[in-house]
RNA sequence: CGGGGCGUAGCGCAGCCCGGUAGCGCGCCUGCUUUGGGAGCAGGAUGUCGGAGGUUCGAAUCCUCUCGCCCCGACCA
């Protein structure tokens, strides 16, 4: 492709509007446009990204079997209230009507679809396994939209759909989509680990997270540095060691003044004390309206994915000020679990091991000291309830577990059952007994892929592609304007395209300076600077965008070590 | 939804406090020169100052409302 002929708007300054490196730089490079917060246009060379991105996922998609699809992205209200998403999505779903008042939303995702498509056309184990994908636009009306295509309203997304007969070719789905993204975000040229997940909204048994690590990750995850066991926060499990001693005798409950101390923090300075003597109790109101009290050791943070899971709902809020104070007769700061009435009492297993502690006293500026359970009152559930943290003990090993931020760019889900028994999609096996189909589920968030690869790869002169997903591997650029110049551009440009590499010509009529800048900028692997210069000793310079290191060939041997080093 | 910030030429910004005919840099157009890391000279075009209402002789500037955007938080496959 010749510059002039394509659609690149670089830009010099840095758009006011973005703040981290992969937005800037796409914006800069001329790759997407903002139309509204969270929706984007793509221009030619992010496209080409995007499509190398799909092409890379399709060919591994295919290789397992997996067939390709599209699936419309409006879908009927009547799909999503069969399984009660059309209520559980929330104000996430995007919702319209149609001319007759009839809901529709725009897809978020394509369960619903996908399993009303199996129920109507498969009848048999014989048509088992089945696994469907597609690459598609989905919608998602995020609270909060950013970082260019990190976090989009609409934002392209390759899904797939598992069906199998048994549990174990169900694993052998879900194992071989894990094996296939393993290879997907390698190729892509990613630093990616796969992690322990959530399965959040989406639902089912067990998942992992595909996660490429940045400092600016919206995710949060915990590891262990010496064995494979690593896990998104929302999802690691904490493990308690039993408490060092058992022999601290039991002390009387008393109540203490404790006036203007709201947090942890103060409550143990006033009482000379620290976190971990201290219990506190967190008030939360559920989507029913009723109020359940969660215990947590006072340096430990409360995790409501875990809460809400064991509860099996959705909307855990916090309590407001006012429910509070009608709940414990007291104002925020004071909640204790003593003489609560009516509200179950979730605890936190760490609780649990504790004695003489802390809590609030349900009563303006009181707490108790010496709190110990079962005596001063009763816990209805001990669980694993709070969030994991640097430090904890790992899982796996004698190891301390480590954090990282990480970007999801992909998710497998192993969904059971969850929306086949809703939605009926029944196959007849060979006793001719009828089972729900065991599915799974499969995402990868396409422009996060790509964008996650310019977080990791780029420096302060713009993007630096990995081969497999650039927008085109050389640039051609001539940098003066004889006669000689343009002649040997000429011919090398035939000669490349002849051999299949991609190739973008800078035939503008511009300086040296602004073609160095934006092929920096625009970040394809290789350069190739054609100058008189060069020319008078008979050679171009291939300059390599990573490392900055140029070899002088000479003309008839370009095509040979561009071909070498993009192998 | 809570907190903070911002909407002025295609882009980046100044002007606003203290009201008086809208500016700078880059880009864009024309011509000449120049051409190996964002050229020089000369000439030129470009604005409902996000929108509505109000105060005022007069509003980009003050007041009220509203829309949009960005960041933090809550939230989120």
């Amino acid at each position: 492709m010749r510059t002039t002929q394509m659609f690149i708007p670089t830009l010099r300054e840095d758009p006011g509007e973005a703040e981290i490196v992969s937005h800037r730089l796409m914006l800069r490079a001329g790759m997407i446009r903002k139309v509204a917060a969270g929706i984007y246009s793509y221009l030619p060379l992010g496209l080409r990204v995007i499509r190398k991105v799909e092409q890379i996922i399709r060919e591994e998609m295919n290789q397992i079997g997996a067939q390709e699809v599209l699936l419309p992205m409006l879908s009927p209200a009547e799909l999503w209230k069969e399984t009660e998403r059309w209520d559980f999505y929330g104000k996430e779903l995007m919702r319209c009507q149609d001319r007759h008042d009839r809901d529709f939303c725009l897809g978020p995702t394509h369960e619903e679809i996908v399993t009303d498509l199996f129920r109507r056309e498969v009848r048999s184990y014989r048509q088992l396994p089945v696994t469907l994908y597609q690459i598609q636009t989905k919608f998602r009306d995020e609270i909060r939209p950013r970082f260019g295509l990190m976090r989009g309203r609409e934002f392209i997304m390759k899904d797939a759909y598992s069906f199998d007969q048994n549990e174990e070719d169900a694993q052998k789905s879900y194992n071989d989509m894990y094996q296939a993204y393993q290879r997907i975000f390698t190729r892509t040229g990613l630093h990616f680990r796969a992690v322990q997940a959530d399965t959040g909204l989406i639902g089912g048994s067990s998942s992992h997270e595909f996660m490429v690590l940045a400092n600016i990750g919206e995710e949060l995850i915990v590891f262990d540095p010496e064995s494979s066991y690593a896990a998104n926060v929302e999802r690691a499990e904490v493990v308690t060691s039993p408490p060092a001693s058992q022999d601290e005798p039991y002390h009387s409950l008393k109540k203490v003044n404790t006036p203007q101390t709201k947090t942890v923090t103060e409550v143990c300075q006033l009482l000379n004390t620290t976190a971990d003597h201290l219990v506190k109790t967190l008030l939360y109101t559920t989507p029913q309206g009723s109020i359940i009290a969660v215990l947590i050791r006072g340096d430990h943070q409360a995790n409501e994915i875990k809460i809400q899971r064991h509860l099996g709902i959705h909307d855990l809020t916090l309590a407001d000020s006012d429910s509070v104070q009608s709940v414990t007769g007291a104002p925020t700061g004071f909640s204790g679990p003593i003489g609560l009435k009516n509200v179950q009492i979730l605890a936190d297993q760490a609780v649990q091991h504790l004695k003489n502690y802390i809590v609030g006293a349900n009563e303006a500026d009181n707490h108790y000291i010496n709190a110990n359970h079962s005596r001063d009152f009763n816990i209805d559930v001990v669980g694993d309830f709070r969030q994991a943290e640097a430090g904890d003990q790992s899982p796996h090993s004698q190891a301390k577990l480590e954090t990282a931020r990480g970007i999801e760019v992909g998710h497998v889900f192993m969904l059971g059952t969850k929306y086949s028994e809703k939605m009926g999609a029944k196959f007849l096996d060979a006793q001719g007994e009828e089972h729900c189909a065991i599915m799974g589920c499969y995402g990868i968030g396409v422009g996060r892929a790509a964008a996650a690869a310019i977080e990791q790869n780029h420096d302060d002169r713009g993007i630096i592609w990995p081969i497999p997903i650039a927008p085109f591997h050389v640039h051609l650029l001539p940098v003066t304007t004889s006669e000689q110049v343009l002649e040997v551009t000429q011919t090398l440009y035939a000669a490349l395209e002849h051999a299949n590499v991609e190739v973008l010509l800078d035939d503008r009529n511009e300086r040296a300076g602004v073609k160095f800048n934006d092929a920096d900028l625009i970040g394809a692997p290789l350069q190739v600077i054609i100058g008189d210069k060069g020319l008078k000793q008979g050679t171009v310079d291939l300059k390599e965008r990573k490392t900055g290191e140029i070899t002088k060939v000479i003309p008839e041997e370009l095509v040979k070590h561009v071909l070498e080093k993009l192998s």
